[in-house]
DNA sequence: TTGCTTACTGACATTAATGTATGCAAACTA
DNA sequence: TAGTTTGCATACATTAATGTCAGTAAGCAA
């Protein structure tokens, strides 16, 4: 006798399968036929539950920024000092795994009509809001400059293409393979956060400075 | 009557036309039926001339290989003292025209078996040339610790990073629209460069200690 | 001019994906 | 236990892309 699952819970497995399915081939890799076959039900089922092709990667799309966002909110929100080490760390993790760069990389090449508005959480705006609150944790004067929040706001893009690369493309750009790629991509990291961290307190400097 | 180009030009005006095509749209964009039109061929032909759809998509990324390693190659194996600035300005420039990021991207997605050799250029090899390059200008003693060139490479790798992220995602990530962007671009580009060259310069410094 | 090569076309074949229609069965509710 | 909802399947329809084939005509060479 077949299965039957929750709504939410059928939802959540397409998406992982899909998630997975992306992960591992190209964009074409989205077939609702394999990932039907991974979660063990027809393919007509993903329509069922997401209407469309389309919608079903409107979800992917809404998870996939969702991951992204709680990661950094939590830990920018918290009490204690944000730590950039741990900041490019995680945001590195979540896109790493699952294939959310190759998720956000599709998205983007999307034309602009087309890609939905992914309840108003537009990326820009996120930038601009991390950069405010590590602004304000630098300096706890209101009234920031235009070109000192730029500069930030430079940075915490610079920490997105960073890790957004190194998912995407880094491992086509890395000398060695194998069991020892992991620890390279780390060290990378490492010595990225560093360079930024730098740069931070650069900031402060002249922050300190005025 | 019909116009009948040589083979070099038939090919050359396929590949622009699609190459155009992709940077407007996504994957999908590259449409043999669209791409015919844009030339004002019929499809056949195109088939023709590349064997497949993979054949063409195959000689568009050797294409890309060459427009990006050819700028840099020329660049650093003149006589001159290379620029930071002019390398950044030069591969950006290269990756936004004509969505040759998409391109990169596309060819990351595949996976491992389907990509091809694209002639023997490996780009993690082609990081390391760069990253040793760099480093026999810095430092003109040979036998050049391997940490040390880890971390040059790791600037290198950062720099692509950056440009493929500015192309490929920066206009989600950009608070300013219209005809303000790519002045915000640039200024971008140019904090970026100033942050890798003085990262270099520490680096120099460093070698001097010893 | 004759003839050969090949860029090019139109019509067709093939495949493979998304989407639809209809009915079945599992769980909740009364 | 009867009834309703809805997750799910089977079979089919539709569309749209790539690829094939046989033939046409443009340019070059002998």
């Amino acid at each position: 006798m077949r299965r039957r699952r929750t709504a939410d819970v059928a939802r959540d497995e397409i998406l992982n399968a899909a998630q997975k399915l992306l992960s591992q081939g190209g964009p074409d890799a989205i077939r609702l036929q394999d990932i039907a076959h991974d979660v063990g039900i027809s393919h007509p089922t993903i329509l069922h539950h997401f209407g469309s092709r389309d919608g079903l990667i409107e979800a992917l799309d809404v998870r996939a920024i969702h991951a992204l966002t709680d990661d950094v909110a939590r830990i920018l929100k918290s009490d204690e000092e944000p730590q950039t080490g741990e900041l490019v760390e995680r945001v590195a993790e979540t896109m790493d795994q699952q294939g959310l760069a190759r998720l956000i990389a599709l998205w983007a090449m999307r034309d602009a009509e087309e890609r939905s508005e992914l309840e108003g959480t537009d990326p820009a705006v996120l930038v601009a809001e991390v950069a405010q609150l590590i602004s304000s944790r630098l300096d706890e004067t209101e009234g920031i400059p235009k070109d000192r929040l730029e500069a930030i706001s430079f940075r915490v893009r610079l920490g997105v293409f960073a890790m957004f690369g190194q998912a995407l493309i880094g491992d086509a750009l890395s000398p060695v393979g194998g069991s020892e790629r992991e620890a390279e991509r780390h060290r990378f990291r490492v010595w990225f956060s560093e360079l930024l961290f730098e740069s931070f307190s650069e900031e402060v400097e002249k922050v300190t400075a005025d």
